[in-house]
DNA sequence: GTTGCTTTCTACAACGTTGTAAGCAACGTT
DNA sequence: AACGTTGCTTACAACGTTGTAGAAAGCAAC
C-alpha cells in the first residue's frame, strides 16, 4: 500500500504539482490548500519515492565513506562522527569496506561512485594516485595519508610533525634505546613511512642514533602483529627502553606482549602509540597516544564534499589540515 | 560526461532496448549484435543510473543496517560481518547508528525505510513491539534481544542459557560472593534483564543466594560505567570474588577499576564479559567472556532478510537461534 | 507459396518525481 | 476601462531505465 503524489493529488483535490510544492516548502500555496494537502498526505501516510526524486533532481542524498576495516576501533570512531556530520547537513551516508587491497580500493573508488551516491569519502591505504586519476568526476575527498599529487582533496593531520612530537616526549623521559613498530615497505605504507620519517627526525633532533634494528614491520597493525613485534625486540641483546607504535592497536598488542614478559610499563619500557581509541584510556596501564581530532577530520571532510558537490567541482584540489595533540597517559608517564 | 543508454545506442546502431538486454544478459541477441553493443559500452564507458533502474524496476539493491553506534567494538564487528555477507549475495549496506534512544529507533525504523531501501537489519536497544507493529511492510529482520510477539523475523543466542553458563563457570571456580555489572531498570534493557535473569539462574542452580547489593546497574554498558560500577562494588563490607559483567566494555572497564585498587584477576576477583570483542583477546588480563558467532548471526540475517525481500512477505516472523561458545580465557582461569 | 515457429530486434509506455511555462484570479495603478 | 503585478495553481515534459507487445527476418515443413 503505497502512495503517490498522484493519489494524495486526488485525495486533497489539487494537482499533483501542488501536492509536490507542500511537500517541498514551496512558499506560495494558499494556507488552506496547504492544510487540506497536508491533511490527506498525513491521511495516506504518503512518503516520497526517492529514487523517483533522485531521477528527476540528478542527486541522490547519499555520500558513502569507504574504509579499509569497519572494526579496526580508529575507523569504527571516524565513521561514527562521518555519519553525525553528514545527518547534519542532511546527507545519508553508505559504509564501504574495502579490506585495504589495492585492487579493492580501486573497484571501491570507481565502481560506486557512479549514480547512487553524490559523493566519496575515501580512506585508502593502498591507492596510487595513478588509480585516482582515472576516475571521472565523481567528487570524493580522501582522508589519512596524502596521496601524492592526489586530484582530489584531502584532509588530514600532519603524520610526521606528529610522530616527531610523540617521539621526542618519549626521549623527554631520558630514553635513549627507542624502538619503533609499525613500518612497513610495501608501497601501501603511506602511513607508515610518514610516521616513521617523523620518529626518525626526532631521534636526529636529539643526536640519537637510527638503528634499524629497533625498527619491527607490522603489515597490517592488528593488536597480534603488534604482540609479535614486540617479542622479538624483547630478544634482541640490548632490549629497547621505550617503544613508539604506529597505531594504538599495535600498542596494545605491545603492551600485552610486555606483560607477558614480566616487563614493567613505562619503568621498563615506556610505550606510545598513534590514533587515541577508546580503548587506550582503558588498558592497564593507559596510553599515551597521539590523538587526532576525529570529529573534525570528519566534519571537515563532510563539509569539503558538500562544497565540492553543490559548487565548482573543477577547482584545483585542496588540502585540508586537521588538528592533534598529544594525550600522554600511564605508559609513559606512569600512574 | 554521463553517458545513456541512448548514446550507447546511437553508437552501436542499435535500439536503446537492446543495449538494456545486453546490459541485463538477455540471451537472444546475436554475438555480432552484442559485440558492437559491448564495444561501444567501453568506449563510452557507460555505467547504468541506479536511480532510474530502481525507479523501474522498485527495487534499490541496498539494506540498511541499524545499529546504536558504531564505536562500540561489538556493533563494528558485526558491521564488518553484515557487510561481508550482504556484499556476497549482491547487496550493498547502508549502516545507520540509531544512538540508541526509542525514538530515535522509531525515526529510523519507520523513516528509513521508504524507497530507498529494499529492507532492514535492526539491532534495536529501546524499542518496543508496538512500535514495530505500526510500520508498513518493508522487511525487516531483527537482532539481539527479542522483541516480545515482534512482528519481525529475528536472530539472536539465547541470552538466559548464555549468561547462566557463564555464571556457572565462575561458580565452578569455587567463587561464592558473584557480582553483576549492568542491569537496566528501564525498559531499553532487553538485554540486561535476559542476562541477569540467567544469571539470577545459575546462582539458584548453585543453591547461592541472590544479593540484590551484588548487582550494579549501568545505563549505556560503556567502559568508564563499568570502573565506576566495579569501584562501588569493592566499597561493600565484603567484596566480591567475581563478577560477570553484562558486556566485554564493562568488563575492560572493571579490569582497570580492578588493577587501580591492587587487586589481582582472576587470584582476587575473576572476571567474565559478554561479546567476545578483539579488544579482550589482548587485554591484561586477557578476558573470558561468551562468544556468540556473530559471522552466522550476520549470514543468518542476510539470507533472511534476502528471503523476506524476494518472497512472502506475510509468512509469519521466524525465529533463528545464533550459536554461542565460552571463551575461557585469563581472566578467570590464569595465566 | 502458405503456414507456423524461432530468433532478433524495436517502439512505446510506464515507474514517481520536479522544472518550466503558462494560466487564471484578484488586486492596485494609470 | 485597460493595464501591469502578484499570488496561486496547473498541464506538460523530462530524468534513464525496463516490461510489454509486437514487427521483421530467417527457417522448416507441408
Amino acid at each position: 500500500m503505497r502512495h503517490r503524489l498522484k493519489d494524495v493529488a486526488e485525495r486533497a483535490g489539487v494537482s499533483v504539482k501542488t501536492v509536490s510544492n507542500v511537500v517541498n516548502g514551496y512558499v506560495h500555496v494558499k494556507p488552506d490548500t496547504r492544510a487540506r494537502v497536508e491533511e490527506a498526505i498525513a491521511e495516506l501516510k504518503y512518503r516520497p519515492n526517492l529514487s523517483a526524486r533522485n531521477l528527476r533532481k540528478g542527486r541522490t542524498g547519499v555520500i558513502a565513506l569507504a574504509v579499509p576495516e569497519l572494526d579496526i576501533p580508529y575507523f569504527a570512531e571516524l565513521a561514527r562522527h562521518v555519519v553525525t556530520a553528514a545527518a547534519e547537513l542532511g546527507w545519508t551516508v553508505l559504509i564501504d569496506q574495502t579490506g585495504g587491497g589495492r585492487e579493492q580500493e580501486r573497484v571501491v573508488a570507481g565502481g560506486i561512485t557512479e549514480h547512487l551516491i553524490d559523493g566519496l569519502i575515501f580512506s585508502p591505504l593502498a591507492l596510487t594516485a595513478e588509480d585516482l586519476a582515472g576516475l571521472d568526476g565523481t567528487p570524493m575527498v580522501l582522508l589519512g595519508e596524502r596521496v601524492d599529487r592526489g586530484p582530489a582533496d584531502h584532509v588530514g593531520i600532519d603524520n610526521v610533525a606528529a610522530a616527531r612530537e610523540i617521539t621526542a616526549h618519549l626521549i623527554g623521559l631520558g630514553r635513549r634505546r627507542i624502538a619503533a613498530i609499525g613500518s612497513q615497505r610495501t608501497p601501501e605504507g603511506a602511513s607508515a613511512r610518514l610516521r616513521l620519517a617523523g620518529y626518525a627526525a626526532a631521534l636526529a633532533d636529539a643526536g640519537l642514533d637510527f638503528d634499524e634494528t629497533l625498527v619491527a614491520p607490522a603489515p597490517a597493525w592488528h593488536r597480534a602483529e603488534g604482540a609479535v613485534a614486540m617479542r622479538s625486540l624483547l630478544s634482541l641483546p640490548v632490549r629497547p627502553d621505550a617503544v613508539f607504535c604506529f597505531n594504538d592497536t599495535l600498542a596494545l598488542g605491545a603492551l600485552r606482549a610486555l606483560h607477558e614478559a614480566g616487563l614493567r610499563v613505562p619503568e621498563d619500557v615506556a610505550v606510545a602509540g598513534f590514533d587515541d581509541i577508546e580503548d587506550g584510556r582503558f588498558s592497564v596501564p593507559t596510553l599515551s597516544t597521539v590523538a587526532p581530532d576525529k570529529e573534525r577530520i570528519a566534519r571537515l571532510a563532510v563539509e569539503l564534499l558538500a562544497d565540492r558537490i553543490d559548487g565548482d567541482r573543477t577547482a584545483s584540489p585542496r588540502e585540508l589540515p586537521a588538528p592533534y595533540r598529544l594525550e600522554l597517559r600511564e605508559s609513559t608517564q606512569g600512574p
